[in-house]
DNA sequence: GCCGTTTTCGGCCCGACTGTTTTCAGTCG
């Protein structure tokens, strides 16, 4: 029982709980308890074992919630959640997925005609049965039967990448509307989460009506959800939704805030508000009637007494205690990043050559590149072998010889066997100025299984990066199941970096598991793994996750100098187990001198000296 | 169900739009 599904039991009885028109507090005090539970680093079932009481002073969880917890943990049963799927069937949640659907017409829909599914509620439509329902009309009957043929072809999110494929034509296309004066993309898009349910965009304008018929006219509208005075909503043609909101100038930045969320966050800055004798809305900072603030998003925080807080942290995960304290990290920016350590070419799965990749990354101005194909087990990709690697060394020698400013470093992506061991000879490993390891095989383990298999991977002295570490392809496959705890601290322990896979459908480490390894004292890498030369423009998304899992420049080894990489990277060899080596069956004890060299506070220090 | 520099009880963020209603509940963000 990890915090995962610990903070899903929470959600489902929030969720039944709704349904069952329970107190809005204590449905509240459900989500937050399992956002703590789901974004916190430590596994409740360890503090559980340590000292069950400790519990009770995470934020949002009381002695109620404590020994609930600790329940689940124990027993694995939650008696408060089979009590109340007595009450109504737990299916009934699916049904508040629908457009129109919520808490209470699900269960009026359950009391009045027996309705417990998805399919129940999009049969009774199509029959015309919704209308006799008091409270339903033929209109909103209409709404649901449209909403549930939607939910089928776009039941999840979409990821960021796409989203911005069709927001920049839809934004030039308002930009063009006749008295504009700001103009915006919020939401989750602007806070740069992986996916993004639909697309927030704020307008600031005198005369709003313009804007909205601008916005409603727009060609790839497929249907127009809601259209007001200040607020419209269209689903476009590619799936996606969007929501305009126009204010006035002076309400800008009380509107961009709103509108940027989380929810969680801007429920916790107007709470700040209130206590303050504050009213916080989008259109400013209100005392009694008189505005106080809300042109820019600066006053909205400094009316709370807070600075500015990047939309990336606003998840309320720690971010409003952080700058209450001064605490907020600088975050890293993609403007930081000197060099890109994972790219593939046409040796193995690639598009490109050698030449074309390293050049086109000298033109986007990196001072370094690693070049690293796949190892001979992943025949997808047609991995290399030893031989094969050894002549693209000399290739890269050349090539280096031949390039002014930019270096490229000799790397592989090498296959971490299901034992554990690596998919290359130590001769080869030996002569790669970089070494990434990674999973391609076997995804189905157990947690435990999975765990030792890259544990003993890490602990080879070659290893410097483990990349993708979770294997997750968002809408595709889920991540394998590994202790990242364990991953992350081992790491710090040998001085292995994780990379954040910029990638948009991998986005692996994800944002709250960056947070978690980062305080569990790991450090990364953000890399494009681009597969060919467009690819390497991916490098944005990536930072973005390490962004929004609060990483500093100094968290990110590919910011520093190409000397300080090489230092980082250049430890004396030595051989362990690996295919073709010495295979001695145990996995090798850490290395003692990697965690030496690799210490946090050595590599703060070094990094503050190398700028 | 949580929480406390107004409070250990009584608060808990705030507003827009829709559809079905005769004044507002439900949903959504």
């Amino acid at each position: 029982m990890d915090n995962v599904d610990v903070a899903r039991l929470f959600e489902e009885v929030a969720d039944l709980l709704e349904i069952q028109n329970e107190n809005a507090f204590r449905i509240r005090a459900y989500r937050t308890a399992a956002r703590t539970i789901e974004t916190m680093g430590r596994p409740v079932a360890e503090m559980v074992r340590a000292d069950g009481a400790r519990l009770a002073e995470l934020p949002g969880i009381g002695e109620d919630l404590a020994g609930k917890i600790e329940e689940i943990v124990r027993t694995g049963r939650f008696p408060l959640l089979e009590q109340l799927a007595r009450k109504v069937p737990e299916t009934l949640v699916q049904m508040m997925r629908i457009e129109g659907v919520g808490p209470k017409r699900a269960r009026l829909l359950y009391e009045n005609l027996g309705l417990k599914t998805l399919a129940d509620l999009e049969k009774a439509a199509k029959e015309g049965r919704l209308s006799a329902v008091r409270g339903f009309g033929k209109v909103l009957e209409m709404r649901i039967l449209r909403g549930c043929a939607e939910h089928r072809v776009r039941a999840s999110r979409c990821r960021l990448s796409e989203a911005d494929v069709h927001v920049q034509p839809l934004l030039a296309h308002l930009a063009e509307a006749p008295g504009v004066e700001k103009l915006e993309v919020a939401g989750s898009y602007r806070r740069r989460k992986d996916t993004v349910g639909d697309v927030d965009i704020l307008v600031a304008a005198r005369r709003p009506e313009e804007i909205a018929r601008r916005f409603v006219s727009y060609p790839e509208v497929a249907r127009v959800l809601a259209r007001g005075e200040s607020k419209c909503s269209i689903l476009l043609r590619s799936g996606l939704q969007s929501d305009l909101r126009i204010v006035p100038p002076e309400s800008y930045g009380a509107a961009l805030h709103y509108f940027t969320g989380s929810k969680a966050h801007n429920i916790a800055i107007r709470t700040l508000g209130v206590k303050k004798h504050l009213k916080i809305n989008e259109y400013g900072v209100f005392r009694g009637r008189r505005r106080v603030g809300g042109r820019s998003e600066e006053e909205i925080f400094r009316a709370v007494g807070l600075p500015w807080i990047p939309p990336e942290l606003r998840e309320a995960r720690g971010e409003i205690e952080a700058a209450r304290e001064g605490k907020l990290p600088k975050l890293v920016d993609v403007t930081d990043i000197r060099g890109d350590l994972q790219m593939h070419t046409d040796a193995t799965d690639g598009k490109n050559t050698l030449a074309e990749m390293v050049e086109a990354s000298r033109a986007r101005g990196y001072e370094y590149v690693a070049v690293t194909d796949h190892t001979h087990a992943v025949r997808v990709a047609g991995g290399l072998s030893g031989s094969e690697f050894r002549r693209q060394f000399r290739r890269i020698e050349t090539l280096n010889r031949r390039l002014s400013g930019i270096t490229i470093l000799k790397g592989a992506e090498v296959d971490i066997l299901p034992d554990g061991r690596l998919d290359l000879d130590e001769e080869t490993l030996a002569d790669l100025d970089v070494v990434l390891v990674s999973v391609h095989s076997k995804f189905h383990m157990t947690e435990g299984a999975m765990t030792e298999r890259v544990l003993r991977a890490l602990q080879h002295p070659r290893v410097r990066i483990f990349a993708h570490p979770t294997g997750r392809i968002l809408g595709r496959r889920e991540p394998y199941p590994i202790d990242l705890g364990r991953v992350a601290r081992a790491a710090a322990d040998l001085g292995v970096l994780l990379e954040i896979n910029a990638q948009p459908d991998r986005l692996d480490l994800n944002d709250v598991h960056v947070k978690i390894a980062r305080e569990a004292g790991a450090r990364f890498v953000v890399s494009t793994d681009a597969h060919r030369i467009a690819e390497l423009d991916f490098m944005r998304y990536g930072i973005d996750q390490a962004r929004r899992g609060w990483c500093t420049a100094a968290d990110v080894a590919n910011t520093r100098p190409l000397e300080d990489l090489r230092k980082l990277f250049s430890r004396p060899g030595r051989v362990a187990p690996s295919v073709g080596g010495s295979r001695t069956g145990a996995p090798p004890k850490p290395y003692r001198w990697a965690a030496r060299a690799l210490r946090v506070g050595t590599w703060r220090r070094a990094s503050a000296a190398g700028g």
